[in-house]
DNA sequence: ATAGGGTTAG
């Protein structure tokens, strides 16, 4: 029988049971649980029969017996009770406990205990180094990471393989690529770019940083890659705007015979959402099934996102349903999902029953929220979700927010409001923001209010073109040739040319990418006739194209490419894909916006009969600055 | 003992 602080007995028969009640005496004591506390003491059982026949009767002074208590701390208040144990027991002379003690500390983000700790020890190893160092880049500490790597230094000992992945962790996540290649210098001056940590720490950053063939240089370079590597380079891909790299680099990976794990999963499954490549995303999740019998949180979430953006929302549904474990990540997914299919009811239905499964809503699941009201025209819903967030959630609106509203607003025609609220709101504002005003008025006609938001964009953007433009068809429109000569002439004088958005279009499982007026592709001349004839077909039938907005002083070829930049992805998929008659089209973002387009893909569908999916140019980073005229609608 | 990669909006 063993006697517990509070002098409860615990009867023991087995011998098995004698350990069990033994080792949980003397962890319940340590960290001060009461011998009542069964899920606790069910807990330190289980681990008996492993480290039991460790324990010994002197526990109180035995160094292992105090690092398996660290180990399974479960608070902070068990972490300080074992911290003053070991300082009575003069313990903390021994660096193996120390460290240990550093680091459940930095575990438990009790950074101030640690930096206390740490400068308290007596004797202080590369790991007490590493460990710090690693704690600080972690919490976002960048100038006390930098600080004590240059003490550690400075101490005379050398950068080493684990110190040195920290730091350029925290040259990334300051974006700080000047630093970054400073520590890379000293990678190679120390020889230890071969470690395999440090290289993918290194391509990590040069991704994050914006300099990704850096990355791919040092990619390319390194001989050892494992499957941290080849995941951090897939992702820099799908980041950067270029997720067709990232499914060609998962090919080459799984050629090569690396296994990939869930994390990597997630990454490529990523780069399939971005791309809207369905055939692709059947492929992954076919991989993924074969691999695992159940989704975790994370890699279910990605799938959802993949699926609503290749344009099933069933599918992304069916997922959302099975998933055992659901964040409100996940929730905001399906909402957000709904949103960009139109489906703006739906949408708003899964927010109560989040609620219900005592899942609160960000500020992410409130932009998701507006988002969708936004394009299903939910005008009095949008503005009571607009006042909920504020009011039962204490949420304060960001700029997203507000566009949202401006959005809603400004297509249901109340553009004065929508005016208003920009006036009045106290964020900054940007350029998602009069875009979306900019947008309204065009839809509206309202020419002053649109000249004042075109202005406001210059103003954020001075070197952008595409705000050049808008305000020139602006002026254009309302006959103010003067006004629209100055920006013209203001074109030229700062050297802006327009930049073409770009389109892609899956066909046959191929990713084809498309911008306006481009002849690059190969079933190019197929590509123009096919398109040539649709175009004869609308306008047989009626179909006036809006040459609003297209700039005055084009030639007719580039107008003609610019009007129907986007309806090229059409013709390649008429010309490519055979898919049973009567399958209607499939697109992943709502339509309702314009009702050329939309006349447009109705009528082509109606006469073609054929699927396809087709992907939202706006949604990859590097068309953002560009100018999409039809693609803005798709 | 200490080090690198993952999910939502825009």
């Amino acid at each position: 029988m063993f006697k517990l602080k509070n002098q409860r007995l615990l009867t023991a028969n087995s011998s098995l049971e004698i350990l069990e009640a033994q080792y949980f005496c003397a962890v319940a004591s340590v960290l001060s649980i009461p011998d009542d506390d069964h899920t606790t003491r069910q807990f330190y059982n289980q681990k008996t029969p492993m480290l039991g026949s460790q324990i010994q009767e002197t526990s109180h002074l035995d160094p292992q017996f105090y690092l398996s208590a660290l180990i399974n701390c479960k608070n902070l208040h068990q972490i300080k009770s074992i911290h003053s144990q070991l300082s009575v027991n003069g313990l903390l002379n021994d660096p193996f406990l120390a460290n240990k003690l550093l680091y459940v500390y930095l575990r438990y983000n009790a950074l101030d205990d640690a930096h206390n700790l740490f400068g308290k020890m007596p004797e202080r190893n590369p790991v007490s180094w590493s460990v710090m160092i690693g704690g600080f880049a972690k919490a976002g500490k960048y100038l006390n990471c930098f600080d004590t790597f240059r003490d550690y230094f400075r101490s005379g000992q050398q950068p080493d393989v684990y110190t040195l992945p920290s730091v350029i962790r925290v040259c990334r996540d300051t974006q700080d690529l000047k630093m970054g290649r400073i520590i890379h210098h000293i990678v190679h001056k120390f020889g230890l770019h071969t470690n395999t940590f440090i290289s993918a720490a290194l391509v990590d950053m040069y991704a994050k940083c914006g300099v990704i063939d850096d990355a791919r240089k040092l990619f390319d370079t390194m001989k050892m890659k494992d499957l941290t590597t080849w995941t951090v380079m897939i992702g820099a891909y799908a980041a950067c705007g270029n997720a067709k790299e990232s499914l060609v680099l998962f090919d080459q990976m799984l050629e090569i015979g690396i296994v990939p794990d869930k994390i990597s999963m997630v990454t490529v499954v990523n780069a399939c959402a971005k791309l809207g490549a369905m055939n692709k995303a059947k492929m992954i999740h076919d991989l993924i099934k074969k691999q695992y019998h159940s989704l975790d949180v994370i890699l279910g979430t990605a799938m959802i996102d993949m699926y609503a953006k290749c344009g099933s929302i069933d599918t992304a549904r069916e997922i959302f349903e099975k998933m055992r474990e659901k964040n409100v990540i996940s929730w905001s997914t399906m909402i957000a999902a709904y949103g960009y299919h139109g489906q703006g009811q739906k949408a708003l239905d899964l927010f109560p029953v989040m609620s219900r499964n005592r899942i609160k809503p960000n500020k992410v699941t409130f932009v998701s929220l507006l988002y969708a009201c936004s394009h299903s025209g939910l005008v009095q819903e949008g503005l009571e979700i607009f006042s909920l967030m504020q009011e039962k959630y204490f949420i304060k609106p960001d700029v997203k927010h507000y566009t949202c509203m401006v959005d809603l607003l400004g297509r249901a025609g109340k553009l004065d409001q929508a005016f208003d609220m920009i006036e009045n709101m106290k964020v900054e504002k940007d350029v998602g923001l009069w875009s979306a005003l900019l947008g309204a008025c065009r839809i509206h006609n309202h020419v002053e209010m649109a000249q004042k938001a075109a202005e406001s964009l210059i103003e954020i953007q001075p070197h952008n073109p595409s705000h050049y433009v808008m305000l020139s068809n602006i002026y254009a429109k309302a006959g103010k040739w003067e006004n629209m000569a100055k920006i013209r002439a203001q074109m030229t004088n700062k050297n802006l040319k327009k930049t073409p958005g770009f389109t892609w279009v899956e066909a046959q499982n191929q990713v084809h990418k498309f911008s306006s007026g481009d002849h690059s592709h190969c079933e190019s001349k197929k590509i123009y006739e096919k398109l040539k004839s649709l175009i004869q077909k609308l306008e047989d039938s009626g179909y006036v194209p809006d040459t609003e907005f297209v700039l005055h002083d084009v030639n007719e070829e580039l107008k003609l490419g610019n009007l129907y930049a986007h309806s090229e992805k059409l013709a390649i998929a008429y010309g490519l894909i055979s898919t049973p008659e009567g399958t209607v089209i499939r697109m992943t973002k709502n339509l309702r916006v314009c009702g050329d387009c939309h006349t447009f893909m109705k009528f082509v569908s109606v006469v073609e009969g054929r699927e396809i999916v087709v992907r939202d140019a706006k949604r990859f980073h590097h068309v953002r600055e560009g100018v999409c005229s039809c693609g803005d609608y798709w």
